[in-house]
Formats: C-alpha cells, sequence, structure tokens
DNA sequence: AAAACTCTCTACCAAATGGTAGAGAGTTGG
DNA sequence: CCAACTCTCTACCATTTGGTAGAGAGTTTT
C-alpha cells in the first residue's frame, strides 16, 4: 500500500494551488494533469473523482491552518498581544501561500457542501479560539463582547485585509510587500482600538499604543 | 433598437443570480436559460456571449451598489452615526440581495479580469468615501489613521461579517434572522470602539455606548 | 520464475459547454 | 401589401469535461 508520495503530494500541491487560485468549477483535470506532466488518469489513479480530490486538498489545507493556528495560540500570550501574534501569522500565510486563504474562500462559499468538511476540522480550534476570548474579556484585558461575533468579525478583518488584493488595488493601495507591511500594521492599530477593554476593569495591560512593528519582513 | 426590456432584464437578474452565487465558471448558459424558459440562443441574442453578460451584470450590479452608497451617504450624517447607517444599510442588502455581495466577492477574485470594471464603477464612491474618513479625521470625529486602510478594514469587517454565511455557521452562529440584527449589533459595537476618536480631541460626538438599535427589522 | 502488485499510460466515451447559422413568427413602417 | 425589423426558436458543431477500461512496464513477493 504504498501512495507513492511524490505524485500524490505533487498532485495535491498543484491541486491547492489550482483550487485556491481559481476555484473548483474553474479547475479541471486536464488543465492540472499537464501542468504536472501527467495525464489525467494518473490523477484519477490517486483520487477517484475531481470532487474526492477537492475533499482531500481541503483536508490538508486544514490541517495545515490548524496547526499553524494551535503553534502560535499555545505560546502562551495574553490579550491583545496574542491577537496581534496571530494576526501575524496569518499575514505571512497570505504572503507565502496565498492560495491557502483562497481556498478557504472557496470552501466557505454559501451552499458549499465542502464548508461542512472544514469546519469539522476547524472546529475545535474555532473552540479553542472563542474560549480565549472569554478567558481574556474575563480578565480584563479585552473589552467585553460576545466572544461569536468578535471571532467572525476579526475572521473577516483579517482575512480579508490579508488577502482582498483587488478590492485593496480598487482603493488605491499598491500590491508591494511594503504595502502589506503597511496593512498589518494599520490593521493591528484597528483591532487594538477595538479590543482594548473600557477604562473600567483595564488591568495591568501592555501598552495599548505603539503595536512595536518589528522591521522584520512581514 | 428595441432592446425588450422584460426579457433582456429577466435575464440580467437570472444572471446576477447565478453568478452571484455559484460563480463564473459554475453557472451555465443552457442553465440559466432553462431556469428563465428559454433556450440558451435566446440569451445569445441579447448578449454577444458568456463573458459579455458577465459585464453587463457587472454593470448593473455596480450601478446599483454605488447608487444605495452615495444615497445613503448623502443625508449628512457624520463621524460615526454615518458609519453606521451605512453598515446598516449593507446589512439589510445582504439579507434583501444576497447574491449582490456574492457577485462582488466573485469580482474580487485574485487576478479576476473584470475586477477593473467594477474598480472603474465604484472609483469615484471610493474616493467620496476616504474624503469623508479625512474629513472626519481632521474634525476629530473619528480616530486618526490612514484613511485607505481603514476603509479596507471597514469593507472586509463589513461585507464578511454580513455575508460569510458559512464561516458563521463554523463559529456556531445560526443563519436567523435575528442572530443577523445580533451580528449587525455586535460589529456596530466593534466598529464603534475602533473608530472612537481617541481622548486628546473628542468634541461634540454622539454617545459611543447604546448604538439605539431599532426594534424595526435588519 | 511465476504471480501479484504499483503506477502511468493510450484509447475511448457520453455529456455538457459556449457559440454559429439561419429559419420562422410576429410586428412595424412605407 | 410588401419590406424591414425584432425576437425566439431548431439544428448543428467543435471543444472540453469528468470518468471508464484496460494495456503495459517495472517492482515486489512467493
Amino acid at each position: 500500500m504504498n501512495n507513492s508520495a511524490p505524485t500524490r503530494q505533487r498532485v495535491l500541491e498543484a491541486a491547492l494551488n489550482a483550487f485556491g487560485t481559481d476555484g473548483y468549477a474553474a479547475t479541471s483535470l486536464d488543465a492540472l494533469a499537464e501542468q504536472l506532466g501527467l495525464r489525467k488518469q494518473t490523477i484519477l489513479y490517486y483520487f477517484r473523482s475531481k470532487q474526492a480530490l477537492f475533499d482531500s486538498v481541503v483536508d490538508a489545507a486544514a490541517q495545515d491552518l490548524v496547526e499553524l493556528f494551535d503553534q502560535e495560540a499555545s505560546r502562551g500570550l495574553t490579550g491583545i498581544d496574542q491577537v496581534e501574534a496571530i494576526v501575524r501569522r496569518i499575514f505571512r500565510l497570505a504572503v507565502s501561500r496565498p492560495e491557502l486563504l483562497g481556498l478557504v474562500r472557496e470552501v466557505t462559499r454559501p451552499g458549499s457542501i465542502t464548508a461542512g468538511r472544514l469546519g469539522a476540522h476547524v472546529g475545535p480550534t474555532v473552540d479553542r479560539a472563542r474560549a480565549f476570548l472569554e478567558r481574556e474579556m474575563a480578565a480584563g484585558r479585552l473589552r467585553r463582547s460576545d466572544p461569536s461575533m468578535l471571532l467572525l468579525s476579526l475572521y473577516s478583518t483579517v482575512v480579508g485585509v490579508a488577502s482582498e488584493l483587488e478590492v485593496q488595488r480598487a482603493m488605491g493601495i499598491p500590491p508591494s510587500a511594503r504595502a502589506t507591511v503597511g496593512r498589518r500594521t494599520e490593521l493591528t492599530r484597528f483591532l487594538r482600538a477595538a479590543l482594548a477593554p473600557a477604562d473600567s476593569d483595564a488591568r495591568n495591560y501592555s501598552d495599548a499604543r505603539n503595536p512595536r512593528v518589528h522591521p522584520h519582513l512581514v
């Protein structure tokens, strides 16, 4: 039962790229195969059907996302610092593997049958994120609000700002590397303002201004 | 040169619905025609090609969006009140015509050739929005930040929260009408926190808490 | 060395796709 | 009344699509 890791893996990667960039419907097995220097039938040897391939791609992508997220969440940061660390991570992802966020976008299309599949994978992570927000609110390190809604707002904002390239162009923001850093900096400021606890119970809370942008890269 | 408004219009509406829901590639002219009780050739009589139909749909949708937006912006509100009015409008849109936001999402796909078309239509409106933000910041009614970036954050957050149905389901938010109101309320709170001017120069600014949720509908 | 297994290929196929050509029915204008 | 025009249709068509059947080469197992 040797699954011939190289070929199968190559197919998965190219498929993630294609599905995440052009979408499911606009991706043909023939085009995918040609791009890999294979015949379509070779793809269908490893994956029963186009849909099965897509499912596998979603599984792999979900695993990557969860891993990355949990890794970043396990460093024990608190409050806005933790949120900022995640934001930085997602931006790095948007630069290094934009097709991954594109795939998420494709899967979360209304009525998508595959949405449940992704949901099943990321469910526990989402729960943990919500629990984190609740905990930090209770500790007075984040402004009090509905954790689910906040999570949704955060998701929309971060993924949108990180990956809405065409919208950014329309708004006069050039898609350069420097602009990407600028976007993240500005977004961080936006989020800090939105998340900072009201004056009522702000305790030992790390400086809300000056988001300490390391001049690394993104 | 009678363009037979009824049929042409029906085609446009059905096409907007299909393109906005399923995307360009997943929409076939045959399916569209059948749904309209027509033959595909009738569609191709009014529109030279599938791409031309899509372009026309984008034009019409952009016009609707701009109209709606400018209408809401011409009422002379200021600061966060104006932002909140726009948010309310977009949410109403997400409920009454979800396919419109879906189309925007489709058009803004990375590498979309039609993105420029939409951009050309909404450009002036975006400029006006940015000018508004600048003006309100200068007047001390909004927190100071980069207007372009803020606009992008606002866009991502509002459209995302309004239309990311599948993500919401994944985050445990049921897609009911009541939940929609709740989402908007929570989002408004989020935005108020993010946009409220720093204490430095906050002048005659309408109450930041209690966003006055009318029990209308959405 | 024979049998079984792994992997990629050629050869097809039915269905669906966007699109062309042009007939025919109905209406309008001269 | 005839010509022109508007609109929808039938008849096709070339291409592309996802998918099946199975041959054949190489490797592993017995």
